[in-house]
DNA sequence: GTCTATAGAAGGATAGAC
DNA sequence: GTCTATCCTTCTATAGAC
């Protein structure tokens, strides 16, 4: 029914903002259907258990997460234009999902296999080789000095998930500089494409 | 008294085991008991509360990391040397430490005013601002880009922290591509400062 | 100081009316 | 489909014996 489709979104957007923000061990049940404007019971009519709520959660989030990450790189641009492309796109993404890091670097020990899955997921598997067959064809041309691939993909990710991850210990530092996160986000979106190219292409 | 002493100290470092593990959230005063050999009881003999239990071990686990944090960078070297003592050491005590990125990352925002405590400490602000003073005139003998020496402080954190605080999710995606985690981030150790290095070094 | 036993509260889940 | 009322388990915390 169109009551029923429109019901459950209600108390999965309500879902979504208590897990994000107190993960499965910190959020009531109470909590999640007060701010769905509903009751307990209707919860457990929609989504059986906690648990299997959490797990639809944590399948979307972490959907939207990886498909973003990978997506954002693959394109045909040579490797400084997709870096440029990728920290835009990328650090825009967290900025509207700024809960999302710490959420999902929380809770995906809960969940190694879901989490295996969406790796081992045909989309996936064939953006990330993509990625990797461009940064081979950009150290061959001689753009990308011979370095370690994944080395090079962590710090990349590392450079802009960080500051979303540690968010909560960011801000109490910027308080004692009066530095404000969002501008201090912003910035990166154009300094660590320079950052990261300096770092590794061929002299 | 010296069994006093002892005991005390038993339960707590089975307390930081469990909440490390498990967060404040998902931790269980059973499970500490269990771990410490005794009972329920003299958790609430010894600490009063499972709050006040928690707060003890996040209070040390929070200033063991961010003296340390500091520490590492508190010498006289020339920039470069100080990256690759900084990398050396940092990445070693995260090694004999995996699980407290993870954790203080999720439980600092239920601690922001002791947090806040700490980053404000006389120590750690002396600390603070000796590693910003070294940068300038790093700047200023160009030995360093004249770069925002907050973004770069980040940076050079997160390359070092990010990968113990998604270990998770990493070593899902390691095990795809059999790669082992601990050669993994032994190969940071001296590939990090060469990275750091590059990325901001006047040319 | 350490234990056993239990009180008391909280929270997930369900029954049953509408 | 939605609500009220309530069950039942789990967990923190304490009382009281040794």
């Amino acid at each position: 029914m169109e009551k029923e489709k429109q019901t459950e979104e209600i108390i999965f957007d309500a879902a979504v903002q208590v897990f994000e923000e107190k993960g499965i061990d910190g959020a009531r049940m109470q909590e999640i259907a007060d701010r769905a404007g509903i009751n307990k019971a209707l919860l457990h009519y929609y989504f059986r258990s906690k648990e299997k709520l959490f797990d639809a959660v944590f399948d979307k989030l972490a959907g939207v997460m990886f498909k973003k990450l990978f997506s954002c790189f693959d394109n045909e641009l040579p490797f400084e234009e997709k870096l440029k492309l990728f920290y835009q796109e990328h650090i825009s993404f967290l900025q509207a999902h700024p809960r999302l890091p710490s959420f999902l670097l929380t809770e995906i020990n809960k969940h190694p296999q879901r989490v295996a899955a969406i790796f081992g997921s045909e989309r996936i598997m064939e953006l990330r080789q993509n990625l990797f067959e461009q940064m081979d064809e950009d150290i061959e041309n001689g753009a990308l000095q011979d370095i370690d691939k994944m080395q090079l993909m962590i710090d990349i990710i590392a450079l802009s998930v960080f500051p979303f991850a540690a968010r909560g210990l960011i801000e109490i530092i910027f308080k004692q500089h009066d530095i404000d996160f969002n501008d201090f986000v912003e910035q990166r979106k154009t300094a660590l494409p320079i950052f990261v190219i300096n770092a590794v292409k061929e002299k």
